[in-house]
DNA sequence: CGGCCTGCTAAG
DNA sequence: CTTAGCAGGCCG
């Protein structure tokens, strides 16, 4: 399959940063932001000196895929955050991961790239960002989140248990909302030692030398639309709320609350450099709590068993398998709700009559 | 033979 | 839902 992948480089904006020290020692700095066209005749010589092969390159700029948007740090060989926009309707359909394959992003220079062996048998898994669960409505969609451009190293009880269940609750949250949007990403967060210095120390898994995150954090900003009237009419506007959330890069138990991971905006985005949803800021400098306005309760225990087994239910190819399940349901004393009862009824029925056709025809 | 894919199983 | 691992088939 090829790459479907837009690619807007904003080579447009050269910005020039010139700092003339002064007598008080008041560093002046001036911007150029000029068109290519431009830049010879407004760009003093000295610049065009240094930049005369070109100045590096980055290969932060932001990238388009068909339902998640992410800047990739080439030398972490991870996104530094992907960007997704969840609604109801976006969230239903039929694709299946199993049609979908981990690979290196087409679009990256393989200089860049990281590889499924990096991951294989390095003791941490491959952690989606923007999630293969968001991408229900488009196989297209969920291909593409498994481009390792979208994957980070990732505790593999983690990744299955604490996170899968916070991006539950955010396809949650699109029940109750108009708009969702999720900013994820890995973080390397620096250690106090015993001299009380800081130190920023994190492993490389792989021959590419994939940098594992000590934590990972996501942003929630969420939007309710409301009527707004006013001089020029009705309007459509919405009521924003957001929360922000640093969890750490292994196993969570279900005795923690999300409210114990929530930082403010302004903390994480001094931790991780990023500047959220400037747009927003811009008009609205403080958002409501997401906690506040909303539960923040992931799944318990029960709940989140109970999904499991629905979903292992629904994809079992025998009675044993479909059994199986049922019975490590009751091995932890949990009572399948009305739900899970009627979805065994059909897969059994199911079951059954396909055992059946095929004991009839050899 | 190695490398790659597909399908099945296991496990939180 | 989130993953890994292994067996078997195919191919240069």
């Amino acid at each position: 399959m090829a790459a479907n992948v837009k690619f807007f480089r904003f080579v447009g904006g050269f910005v020039l940063g010139a700092v003339v020290s002064t007598g008080s020692c008041v560093a002046v700095i001036k911007l150029y932001l000029e068109n290519a066209e431009d830049q010879k005749e407004k760009v003093p010589q000295a610049q065009q000196d240094i930049g005369h092969y070109g100045f590096p390159l980055t290969g932060a700029e932001t990238r388009f895929y068909t339902n998640h948007t992410l800047s990739y740090d080439q030398a972490r060989k991870t996104p530094r955050w992907v960007a997704e926009h969840l609604s109801k309707e976006k969230l239903l359909g039929t694709a299946n991961r199993k049609h979908c394959k981990f690979k290196p992003d087409p679009s990256i220079p393989e200089l860049f790239n990281a590889h499924n062996a990096d991951y294989l048998g390095s003791g941490w898994s491959r952690g989606h960002m923007a999630p293969a669960g968001d991408n229900k409505s488009s196989e297209q969609s969920m291909a593409e989140t498994f481009y390792l451009s979208n994957i980070v190293p990732q505790n593999y009880e983690n990744n299955a248990g604490y996170w899968n269940r916070l991006e539950m609750y955010c396809r949650d949250l699109a029940k109750r909302f108009d708009n969702v949007w999720v900013v994820s990403g890995p973080l390397v967060l620096p250690e106090e030692g015993a001299d009380g210095k800081k130190t920023v120390c994190y492993k490389l898994i792989g021959k590419d030398d994939v940098a594992v995150p000590s934590h990972l954090f996501k942003v929630i900003l969420v939007g309710k639309k409301k009527s707004v009237s006013s001089t020029l009419g009705n309007t459509e506007s919405e009521d924003l709320t957001l929360g922000a959330f640093v969890v750490p890069n292994q196993p969570i138990g279900f005795d923690r609350p999300l409210t114990d991971f929530q930082v403010s905006l302004s903390e994480l985005e001094k931790m991780s450099g990023l500047h959220f949803f400037p747009k927003v800021e811009e008009t609205t400098p403080s958002l409501p709590n997401l906690c506040e306005k909303d539960s923040c309760h992931l799944m318990d225990f029960k709940e989140f068993t109970l999904y499991l087994t629905g979903r292992k239910v629904g994809s079992a190819r025998t009675i044993m398998k479909l059994e199986k399940s049922m019975g490590e349901l009751k091995e932890k004393g949990i009572v399948p709700d009305d739900y899970l009862l009627k979805l065994y009824q059909e897969k059994k029925t199911e079951l059954e009559n396909k055992e059946l056709n095929l004991a009839q025809t050899p």
